[in-house]
DNA sequence: TAATGGTAGGGGAGGAAAGTTACAGCATAT
DNA sequence: TAATGATATGCTGTAACATTCCTCCCCTAC
């Protein structure tokens, strides 16, 4: 175990003793003379086992009375030796055989038995351990010992040992100098500068800001420079500096897959010695594998891992893919959404001619280059990531690295580990089986849908799945079948009962099942966390206990799905359906409740209707028009309802809406309030505003007309508004920025053609270090094509349409970006006539030449026009350059006209280019970014254009007088 | 091999299939 | 009156086009 002190010195426990096991269940006649001669018999096979026993145990799966039945445990030298195939005189029938927690990881096995979670407090006693001399020692730590694995004591994390380590955190950024349009490759291109950060975990400045450099840089106020002349050099002295300081945490974004990987091989490509060794066991060298992972949730992913023992690895960019649902994952557009900032972006191709520059263009990029090891460490001071993570191990008991490599199963099995051991249960290592059977899930209300002017109340079940496990005792340790109850002579009603789901599981009073204790100690503690939370003044205090409450709700929430996840540990759809079916079940009896009781004929003002309701709430049209009685008939409502169901099982009234515009199901807008006398927020729900996968445009315009129409009630206005975006539009006065779909490459084989899948196609095969990859999210723009042309023919990457200057297909964003979604918000509120407002004619759209067969146009011959009255200029009609004979009298006007069009353009560009000097930190020096996240780089580039049209246009002028 | 929380549902786009229309080509009637 | 040619009519196959329905795909609600 590594470790820290409470005064910052790193620790290497070893820990010695702790040996593997796995069981068997204990065949019938076989008795404790076999245990001898069946350990032989496996050694002669496995070799290395070390001890069988004979325990008594039971299964964790399904009841069968309560006697526990002989297991043998078998405890073995190695985790590899673990087997699940055994033969000994035709005892074990090969293929049936079930082990019991042969799958388990050694780690979680240790932590579990020894009640170690991640990132807690252990105390070694003194006179427990021994001290490892010079000689003995196999790490860096400063402090490295021997103990006992029974011998030390796990702390609970609570109360003074809740608090957090003081950990030194390393975050880093590494610049390489690449080739034009090719993305470094480090068998080729040097690492010519690496920027570190070392922070004190809790404290809020870095307490070492320096960059390597390859030749010399000049000076950065605050920050160390050290230079070097060989490449060589560099990246041994850096590993050197990172073994001084020592670090447990590593930061950095996409440091993982990149930074780590492209440094440990360009050192091998140079030959630099021992740069491997970046951990702090002395004789493992650290190596890149390739690893892939895949879930339901977040879908494939392809990525690599280096293994830095005895320090943890961080990578900001995973934390945010797994965490957060953005549009883009770019350290910029991260930066600019949680830290309000945008960064310059130096293009890779550009870093070279840097580098090869001057003292001063190798300290721009050097100052690029800290900042990028800046970011990473404010974002993660500002999300609180490393609080809620070292929470969320804590929780749930398993290490910390496993919250960012590993899925949600694993938080579940070491909890249920945890508390099955206590029980005396054993949990059997199911042979892998991918059923594609689904279960049934939850009911969602048909909506009666429309714009609603009265106020509607929402009524929730809280912690739904969890109360239900609960409530009824759902587990695997409770499932009984038909036989077991006759066998044990079992009455209905006093110790089973039978589900709606027709499935039987015993009563409480028999046993209680284990899934619903953790359920209870999950629901329980966060209550207590957000107590405390209440109490509590301390900032840093309050963001544990916060990141607490976070992760104990979400816990609670995964442990349903357990069962139900098909390429599971633990399968059992008989748990998930059971549950989703009382579920069913108790939102039509809450709809039938509130109808039936909220009625004219019981003395109420109004027929109370159900309008809509999804899995765990309802949505209800009590009558009244002021929120105050529709708040006050909600919480009394909410009350009624639950005295119907099983304790824990409560309704809550949660909010009203008002007013209220549901679209469909799943799809709906309100404004929301929880007080009678200010509203909170405009909340919407599944609409195109807060969806990723439309442009910005999209979602901007329908927020906007969302929020006239709830909030400023004010339709017409935003008609008007809609208009005018959609003059705008056709007029290109719209930043290609706006207009960037992006959605995510989810899979390699794709059975049809796919707009993003294709312009990502095109993406690799211009420059493929830099295409997007598996799992990434592309960006693209739909662009003008021939007639008929597919979309994801027309679908190409912003920069590649913004430097060939492509026109953009308007008339696709007006019809399916704008017109489609809007058309399905403003119906219910104006009627049919919205449609004829809005989109019927639209005869100011400029029209652009629709490009011909393959998108070029093959054959053009430039022909000067006019610049008075178009027409087309030919040796006998020309006046000079820029005009025909008929319109020489107006050239003077023209040209003041040209000359006072130029210079707006110009005076726009140039203050474009000062904003950008601002963000990169400097006045008298040229722009370099091409962030493709940032509004303004996008106009800049435009008006750029423009000014060199019209520069070029006024040039025809020269020569006239 | 190890590892991977669930179902319900909207909506955009592609693509096959079935339907429509226009038209050439031909046979037949006038 | 029969044979012949011109024209109109009707049928049919085919290509082009528009529509419908289904599937794939992404993302969201809960």
């Amino acid at each position: 175990m590594f470790g820290t002190t409470r005064e910052g010195f790193s620790v290497l426990a070893h820990i010695t003793d702790f040996l593997p096991y796995f069981y068997l269940p204990a065949p019938a006649g076989f008795v404790g003379e076999h245990l001898q001669p069946f350990q032989d018999n496996m050694n002669k096979k496995l070799g290395e086992v070390v001890s069988i026993e004979i325990v008594a145990k039971r299964t964790i799966w399904e009841y069968r009375g309560e006697d526990k039945t002989p297991f043998l445990k078998i405890t073995v030298s190695h985790p590899a030796s673990i087997s699940r195939e055994c033969n000994y005189q035709g005892f074990f029938p090969a293929g049936k055989l079930v082990t019991y927690e042969s799958n388990v990881g050694y780690i979680l096995r240790f932590m579990v038995d020894t009640h170690v979670v991640g990132m807690n407090w252990v105390t070694v006693p003194a006179g427990k351990y021994k001290l490892r001399t010079s000689q003995t020692r196999r790490s860096s730590c400063q402090i490295e010992l021997d103990v006992r694995w029974d011998e030390f004591i796990s702390h609970t994390p609570e109360g003074e040992w809740s608090a957090m380590a003081p950990l030194r955190i390393l975050s880093f950024d590494i610049e390489c100098a690449g080739r034009k349009g090719i993305f470094p490759d480090p068998q080729v291109d040097p690492v010519i500068q690496i920027a570190s950060l070392v922070t004190k975990q809790g404290e809020d400045k870095p307490f070492i800001r320096n960059v390597f450099t390859l030749k010399s840089c000049s000076y950065i106020a605050g920050s160390d420079i050290l230079s070097f002349n060989e490449e060589v050099e560099l990246l041994s002295a850096w590993r050197n500096f990172l073994g001084t300081v020592d670090p447990d945490v590593i930061i950095g974004y996409n440091t993982t897959n990149f930074d780590l990987p492209y440094l440990l091989k360009r050192a091998n490509a140079r030959g630099v010695q021992g740069f491997n060794k970046l951990g702090r066991l002395l004789h493992i060298g650290t190596s890149v594998k390739e690893v892939h992972s895949s879930s339901r949730a977040s879908g494939d992913r392809d990525s690599k891992e280096c293994n830095i023992n005895g320090r943890l690895q961080f990578d900001i960019f995973q934390y945010m893919q797994k965490e957060y649902k953005l549009r883009t994952y770019s350290l910029n557009a991260v930066s600019a959404k949680f830290l309000g900032e945008q960064k310059e972006d130096v293009h890779h191709s550009i870093i070279s001619e840097l580098q090869n520059g001057t003292p001063d263009s190798r300290r721009r990029l050097a100052i690029y280059c800290l900042k990028d090891a800046y970011l990473p460490q404010r974002l993660m001071d500002k999300l609180m990531c490393f609080v809620n993570y070292t929470e969320m191990a804590r929780v749930t008991g398993v290490p910390f690295n496993f919250l960012l490599s590993r899925g949600q199963q694993i938080k579940v099995i070491s909890q249920l580990m945890r508390r099955a051991k206590e029980d005396g249960y054993l949990i059997p290592a199911m042979k892998e089986q991918s059923s594609d059977d689904q279960y049934e899930g939850a009911t969602v209300i048909p909506p009666t849908t429309g714009y609603y002017k009265d106020p509607i109340a929402t009524l929730d079940f809280s912690s739904m799945y969890p109360s239900i496990m609960i409530a009824h005792n759902i587990c695997y340790t409770t499932m009984i079948n038909r036989a077991t109850i006759s066998r044990l002579r079992l009455v209905l009603d006093v110790d089973y009962k039978q589900t709606p789901q027709g499935t039987f599981f015993v009563n409480p009073t028999r046993r209680k099942g284990v899934l619903p204790i953790i359920l209870e100690h999950l629901l329980s503690a966060r209550k207590r966390v957000k107590a405390d939370l209440k109490n509590e003044t301390d900032p840093f205090k309050r963001a544990v206990l916060d990141g607490r409450q976070l992760a104990l709700k979400i816990s609670a929430n995964s442990v349903y799905g357990f069962p139900g996840a098909s390429f599971g540990h633990l399968p059992c759809t008989d748990i998930s359906s059971t549950t989703t079916a009382y579920g069913r079940e108790m939102i039509a009896k809450t709809k039938s409740v509130v109808e039936d009781h909220y009625r004219i004929e019981n003395g109420f003002e109004h027929d109370a209707r159900v309008i809509y309701g999804d899995t765990d709430s309802v949505m209800v049209d009590f009558g009244p028009s002021d929120v105050a009685t529709c708040m006050r008939l909600g919480a009394e409502a909410a009350h009624l309802v639950t005295t119907h169901f099983v304790d824990p099982v409560k309704l809550e009234f949660e909010k009203v809406y008002w007013p209220y515009l549901l679209v469909n199901k799943k799809r709906y807008a309100g404004l929301y309030w929880t007080k009678p006398d200010k509203y909170d927020k405009l909340d919407a729900k599944g609409l195109e505003s807060v969806r990723r996968d439309n442009c910005c445009l999209a979602s901007e315009t329908m927020d906007k007309v969302l929020n006239k129409m709830l909030v400023e009630r004010d339709p017409e206005g935003a008609l008007a508004y809609v208009k005018k975006i959609v003059n705008n539009l056709l007029q290109d006065r719209i930043d290609l920025s706006q207009l960037v779909i992006t959605k995510t490459l989810a899979k390699m084989d794709y059975v049809s053609k796919q707009p993003h899948v294709e312009s990502a196609r095109r993406m690799k095969k211009r420059d493929a270090g830099s295409a997007p990859g598996i799992g990434d999210r592309v960006a693209y723009v739909i662009v003008r094509g021939t007639k008929n042309a597919r979309v994801y023919d027309r679908a190409e990457d912003p920069s590649y349409v913004l430097e060939h200057n492509i026109p953009i297909d308007t008339e696709y964003y007006l019809n399916n970006q704008l017109a489609t979604p809007l058309m399905r918000i403003f119906e219910p509120v104006l009627g049919a006539r919205a449609q004829g407002l809005l989109f019927g004619n639209h005869a100011n759209s400029m029209k652009i030449a629709t490009p011909t067969e393959g998108g070029i146009v093959t054959y053009v011959v430039k022909k000067q026009r006019c610049l008075g009255c178009k027409t087309e200029l030919n040796s006998r009609n020309m006046q000079n350059g820029a005009v025909c004979t008929n319109c020489a009298s107006k050239t003077p006007d023209l040209y003041l006209k040209h000359t006072a069009a130029t210079s707006k353009v110009q005076v726009a560009f140039s203050r474009l280019w000062t904003q950008c000097q601002h963000c990169q930190g400097s006045l008298h020096q040229d722009v370099l970014c091409s962030n493709r996240d940032c509004p303004i780089f996008y106009r800049r580039t435009k008006v750029q254009r423009e000014v060199e049209d019209s520069v070029a246009l006024l040039s025809r002028f020269d020569g006239v007088w």
